[in-house]
RNA sequence: GCGCUUGUAGCUCAACUGGAUAGAGCACCAGCCUUCUAAGCUGGGGGUCGCAGGUUCGAGUCCUGCCAAGCGUACCA
């Protein structure tokens, strides 16, 4: 399971070594505790590795950087990797290592196999990572794609380094958007049942409403049934008509569970449940996996809404006006203060969070990772200062923020509009570009950077869509091993061990590099929660192996060389094959 | 108006969180293709890091002020 310290990390000790020799002489202040910072360097005339360690603690130690770099470097314990130690520019101290400890990568990706890469940084603290959340009230769309697939990848990366990941979705089954959806199943219903009226402006007009009402009829016949003029006897003008909107639409939720009684919870569930599992499984044929699906009305069952805000009353957060309560957020960094209760007795969305994000403290996690819609960014600072005004400790809470992505066919942008319900759904995506090009583009960017994702690009076969560069990297290895018992070779990979300082050529050394990188770009991704990193390291890793293979022959003659390139090749796959498998996305043997 | 995010090559994006000469892909230009996959290969040109100040040994990165784009600014979720 365990890797060997990256090299990175062994240098990185060895200057905390010399810098704890230098505070015993008195050079540097006991109490200095410097960030070491080892760098890869972009020049090879630079050495290996470097660090700025004397330029960080030059002012301090008051002395000029150069001179301190000398202590640094003359304090430093021997080791056999490290070739020489120089001293650089202005003061950087450059690390070459020696030659032969290059080749070391290749039996440490041979020993952890599937391993390699993952590491220990997050052993002992529990994550966890809510994403998508999406309200249950229709079939998942692109921009939900994007949240789900780099919530996943961010999962991986932390369960890769150790930590105790807890994926979850919060299921808003409770609220006003959902009695909407059941209002509109409900009314579609009626319509299926022969009654006709004019739909309301703001129900749900998806096509899957209609779908689940048709269900509705199957199994329950007209039991839920009534004539279009008790339905709309006395209601207000819909927005069409000159009047409000949301007010009809309340109207008619109030209509509906009037008439209907218990018969209400039924096609509000009947409803809910529908989407739901259509949620589940197109989440799961994404290849994205929760641990728990936490229910919003359990909150509201369990009374814990009531606690969390009977704690805040009693740390004085909370305040009556205009007959609503509201929380004085604006005491902690919000802009104003927000409404807990509304002044018809109903709780807001807000307050059924509070009562989450305290509920995932008091479970215990170290970390909370809440990935959001860029939208809902003005959300932040209330959710924290809510979690202050509880006494708890906001600073566990890390929201991420997911910019949407712009689907380009080509040249022509996809037109998405959500107010006519033909939104592209996630499932229209994934069956048009294949679940690991999907995924690939969804976290080739940064997050918060918005994103153009070309459908054209992602589903062609060039060297031009990074899906397809990095996987036929894959693919071309595998070939290479057919190749090789075509041509009556077997490999050895004992030989090509002994062998490995035959891999002299350029091509050769620069993978090597590239391939011991690999952890500190895991360690990295999964630290910083920026997945794209990995991307971009395998489509570097699939580069270089390409020239590579354009350069050099693999199959060769010489029995030590040939096993000795093998040997590398499949440390290339090896890693390739990591990668992909953290990012979600197959690894094929051929193409 | 205020807040958050973004602004880097013609286009799409990186840049190890303050390090040494800012890098890739596409597009463009010039050469090349009898090979384990030409589903290409090799090389080249291309930059006022939005603008202007500031902080320091050092700034694309930090601070301030502008400019531009997106989003937000509900008793919706």
């Amino acid at each position: 399971m365990t890797t060997r310290d990256t090299m990175k990390k062994q240098l990185e000790n060895l200057i905390s070594q010399a810098v704890a020799v230098l505070k015993v002489q008195g050079v540097l202040d006991a109490d200095l505790n410097p960030a070491i910072n080892i760098e890869r360097t972009r020049d090879v005339a630079h050495g290996d590795f470097a660090s700025n360690i004397a330029l960080m603690l030059a002012k301090p130690a008051k002395t000029n950087p150069r001179q301190l770099a000398e202590q640094i470097i003359a304090a430093l314990p021997t080791n056999d990797a490290i070739l020489k130690v120089e001293l650089a520019g202005a003061g950087f101290i450059n690390f070459f290592m020696n030659p032969n400890a290059q080749y070391q990568v290749i039996a440490d990706i041979q020993a952890a196999s599937d391993n390699f890469g993952k590491s220990q940084i997050g052993v002992g603290k529990k994550v966890q990572v809510e994403f998508v959340s999406a309200n249950p009230t229709g079939p998942l769309h692109v921009g939900h794609g994007r949240g789900a697939a780099y919530g996943s990848v961010v999962g991986n990366l932390l369960t890769a380094t150790g930590f105790e990941v807890h994926c979850e979705y919060y299921v808003n089954d409770a609220g006003r958007q959902m009695d909407i959806l059941a209002t509109s199943v409900w009314l579609r219903y009626l319509e299926a049942c022969g009654e006709t009226f004019t739909f309301p402006s703001n129900a749900y007009r998806g096509a899957y409403v209609r779908d689940i009402a048709q269900t509705l009829v199957e199994h329950h016949g007209k039991n839920y049934a009534h004539p279009t003029a008790t339905v709309f006897a006395d209601l207000p003008l819909d927005e069409p008509q000159g009047g409000n909107k949301e007010e009809y639409i309340d109207a008619l939720i109030s209509r509906a569970k009037q008439l209907l009684g218990d018969g209400y919870r039924v096609i509000f569930d009947v409803g809910l449940n529908n989407i739901l599992d259509d949620i589940k499984d197109d989440l799961a044929e994404f290849g994205v996996t929760y641990e728990q699906w936490f229910s919003e009305r359990s909150l509201m069952d369990d009374g814990s809404i009531e606690k969390a805000l009977a704690v805040l009353k009693s740390n004085n957060y909370l305040y009556e006006k205009d007959g609503a309560i509201w929380f004085k957020s604006s005491e902690l960094g919000d802009e104003k203060d927000r409404v807990v209760i509304r002044d018809n007795g109903q709780h807001t969305y807000f307050a059924s969070d509070i009562a989450y994000h305290w509920n995932k403290l008091e479970r215990g996690f170290d970390t909370l990772i809440d990935i959001w819609g860029a939208d809902h960014h003005g959300y932040i600072p209330r959710v924290k200062a809510a979690l202050n005004a509880l006494g708890a400790d906001e600073t566990k809470l890390h929201v991420l923020l997911v910019q949407f992505a712009t689907l380009w066919r080509g040249e022509e942008k996809v037109q998405m509009s959500t107010r006519s319900g033909e939104f592209v759904t996630l499932r229209e995506l994934r069956d048009e570009v294949g679940i690991d090009a999907t995924r690939f583009f969804y976290v080739m960017r940064r997050s918060e950077q918005h994103m153009d994702f070309d459908l054209e690009l992602a589903t062609s076969k060039s060297n031009e869509n990074p899906v397809f560069y990095v996987q036929y990297a894959h693919a071309r290895i595998c070939r290479v091993f057919e190749q090789l018992i075509e041509k009556g070779f077997t490999q050895d990979v004992a030989l090509g061990m002994a062998n490995l300082t035959e891999l002299t050529a350029e091509h050769e050394t620069a993978l090597l590099t590239t391939l011991a990188r690999y952890p500190e770009v895991i360690e990295r991704a999964a630290t910083q929660y920026e997945p794209h990193l990995l991307i971009n390291y395998l489509r570097e890793l699939a580069t270089d192996f390409h020239t590579y293979y354009n350069a050099h022959q693999f199959i060769v003659e010489s029995d030590t060389l040939r096993n000795a390139r093998l040997n590398l090749i499949t440390a290339i796959r090896q890693v390739l094959q990591n990668g992909l498998m953290l990012l979600g996305i197959s690894a094929p043997v051929a193409m």
